[in-house]
RNA sequence: GCCCAUAUAGCUCAGUCGGUAGAGCACAUCCUUGGUAAGGAUGAGGUCACCAGUUCAAAUCUGGUUAUGGGCUCCA
């Protein structure tokens, strides 16, 4: 006699039966009507679909449409549900994987002529008739061997190559819907009628396993929710975001542009501009507060430094070069061995250790084609980089130092939710299994110290020393990794730099590379789709416009931007012969975060009324009581409350 | 770098079957002096990304190049 305990929606039942139950039955078993609710069930902490049976006492938990878990199952039949319609619309398609990712799923598949954007909408069509037909889904389990032969015979190679790779004996699981059998582990929603929400995205080329050596497939991408109001949403979702693209807004706002004859590096205009010089003074000045001293280096050193530095071997396919009187230059992708010359223009003592250049320089990166992204991924960029040389043992402290430092900034931009990674040693790398052990060592202990949660990578660090990486996540649950900090104990020896110990001896420094926004282009892309372009008056390009109603007022309007400018604001006037509500709205969809507005009864008191851009009247006061004002929020910067 | 798509006025976009281009906004001039998200009139503005080819004729069809977009790979 079995004795099974269900759970539906924190209720348990209790249901007995003589025989092996499927989880199908035992749901009937408590209400009928349940069945078609049910979307698969969890019995022994294992996800399993409603054809389960059920030959032991346990507990199962079932997983009806509007719970969380449903929503993966029901996207990874979506995924099936598509290679299903692909395959009858395509025969000779072969499969390759279709997982689930965030939002949706892709599938990978194999074909001779590569999909086409109708493709798209012929397939979408098929897979609603898929669904409506509400076609049973079964689990099959055979011999593996079994496996090899009838997917050889269905000649979907891939699948045979994925079902070699699956390691131990075990047997292979199948999922077949009607003529349509694909490899999976499972579990899938019972029928395809449960899929009544997905929409196909786009197509993309992808390698198979994610190796460029391997073949080109081609990659569908959708997406699937529970029903058709959640799908909606998230398209909704998606057209807002789209909104606050930093391309399109650095366009609208007239912040910088792109074009032809310079792929990936910036023109900055103006206003974004501003933006750019407020971050890096801002940054400039902490960095000076906290004993680094600023030095500007070339932009390009012969390409003999470069070999003697490694970048050259490694990384020459990706530099600018030129060259000059039978000399080969390279234009700087990274400022390291710049300092280093700085460093090694004097004989340091320990006494001087830690030493802590930085420099805003600009760096060129011949990155390919396809990966230039507006300000998120360009050629010429420049980080708030510096370097940091001491011993060994002043590790730790420099790592704290630096994170007490970081998360000031980070709280300054009210970027408050950090990820901390910790990546270690990787097969190749330079330095001894003791040096690595201490370095490795000081970063946890400075990670654990701020008693914040961190993940470890084993493995991903540099072949030159471990590292910390910083991701932060913005309101749109992206991650950026900005921040990191990276041992180095290869380049300061390979460059020569030294520094004399207290017994007298000569010794090598450890080289900290450090960044906190990382590239400053890129940090700025970020700020703009975070703040949908309406960045915080400590940054925003035009902090207060001055609106006269008629011309009457123009004179004390000037004057008012005037004393403005004098006190350091970013003011301007709009003396246009418009209407107030046509300036009102055009500097609104600028952006600014404050418009004075100057008529007759303002100038009688010697006062302005004061309209924010989010519409709010901040009603009428004095000039004075107005840079007060500016002065808290510029002092606030990016914090609120 | 690889796969797919796209490129028309300063911006956002129409342009059917191949017959040398259109709108809105912006801009200029004039009228209007108006109190919190678009007042009106007139005007100027384009070698249809670039280079070839097909054709009597190309923004439109074909090939190539460049850039951009979505992915993949990469990211010192």
């Amino acid at each position: 006699m079995l004795v099974i305990t269900v759970i539906i929606s924190d209720v348990s039942h209790y249901i007995t039966s003589c025989d092996p139950i499927s989880v199908r039955n035992v749901i009937a078993a408590i209400d009928p009507s349940l069945v078609r609710l049910a979307i698969a069930a969890r019995v022994d902490d294992r996800l399993v679909d409603l054809s389960y049976i059920i030959d032991h006492d346990v507990k199962v938990y079932i997983i009806a449409e509007k719970d969380k878990e449903s929503l993966e199952i029901i996207r990874h039949s979506s995924a099936h549900l598509l290679a299903h319609a692909v395959k009858q619309l395509y025969p000779t398609t072969q499969l390759a994987i279709g997982p689930v990712i965030d939002n949706g799923f892709y599938y990978d598949f194999a074909v001779k002529n590569p999909f086409m954007p109708e493709d798209l909408r012929r397939i979408q069509m098929r897979m609603e008739e898929l669904a409506s037909q509400d076609i049973l889904i079964e689990r099959l389990v055979i011999q593996r061997d079994e496996a090899v032969d009838l997917f050889h015979n269905l000649g979907e190679e891939y699948k045979v190559r994925i079902i070699n790779d699956i390691s131990g004996n075990e047997n292979i699981s199948l999922y077949r819907q009607a003529d349509f059998i694909d490899l999976c582990r499972g579990p899938h929603v019972p029928t395809t009628g449960k899929l009544k929400a997905f929409r196909l995205m786009k197509l993309a080329g992808a390698y198979w396993r994610g190796d460029s050596r391997n073949d080109m497939l081609q990659r569908i991408y959708g997406t699937a929710w529970i029903d058709l109001r959640s799908l909606e949403s998230y398209l909704y979702r998606l057209e807002e975001s789209e909104k606050r693209d930093h391309r399109k807004v650095g366009k609208a706002l007239d912040l910088f542009h792109f074009q032809e004859e310079a792929p990936g590096m910036v023109f900055w205009h103006d206003h974004g501009w501003r933006v750019y010089i407020e971050i890096q003074n801002y940054i400039r000045h902490l960095l000076r507060e906290n004993g680094y001293q600023e030095v500007h280096t070339p932009q390009i050193m012969s390409r003999s430094l470069w070999e003697r530095s490694g970048h050259w071997e490694k990384f020459h396919k990706y530099m600018f070069t030129t060259a000059s009187e039978n000399r080969d230059y390279a234009v700087k992708p990274m400022n390291c061995p710049c300092h280093i010359q700085v460093y090694n223009q004097r004989l340091h003592s320990y006494r001087e250790l830690p030493l802590r250049l930085s420099e805003f320089g600009s760096c060129h990166r011949n990155e390919p084609s396809g990966t230039l992204h507006g300000l998120m991924r360009v050629r010429n960029f420049v980080q708030d980089d510096a370097h940091i040389f001491c011993t060994e043992d002043q590790i730790q402290s420099e790592v704290s130092r630096f994170m007490d430092l970081l998360f000031q900034i980070y709280n300054d931009f009210n970027f408050n939710e950090v990820q901390l990674v910790l990546s270690t040693r990787p097969e190749q790398r330079v330095g001894s299994n003791a040096v690595w052990d201490k370095a490795e060592k000081s970063l946890e202990l400075a990670l654990n110290q701020r008693g914040l949660p961190w993940q470890l990578k084993p493995g991903e660090g540099a072949f030159y020393g471990p590292k910390i990486e910083f991701v932060l996540r913005d309101c749109l649950e992206r991650l950026w990794q900005c921040g990191t900090i990276q041992i180095d104990f290869s380049m300061p020896s390979r460059l020569d730099a030294c520094y004399v110990a207290e017994d007298g001896s000569k010794r090598i420094p450890v080289m900290l590379h450090r960044a906190i926004l990382g590239s400053i282009e890129r940090f700025i892309g970020i700020l703009i789709e975070q703040y949908a372009a309406g960045l915080p008056v400590w940054l925003a390009p035009v902090q207060v416009v001055v609106l006269n109603i008629t011309e009457q007022q123009a004179g004390y309007a000037v004057k008012v931007e005037k004393f403005l400018i004098q006190r350091g604001f970013r003011a301007e006037s709009d003396l246009r012969n418009e209407k107030i509500s046509f300036k009102i709205r055009v500097h609104t969809l600028q952006r600014v975060p404050y418009m004075l507005i100057i008529g007759d009864r303002e100038i009688k008191t010697e006062t302005i009324a004061i309209r924010s851009r989010a519409g709010k009247d901040l009603g009428v006061m004095n000039i004075q009581a107005f840079v007060q004002l500016l002065q808290s929020d510029v002092a606030r910067r990016g914090r609120t409350g």
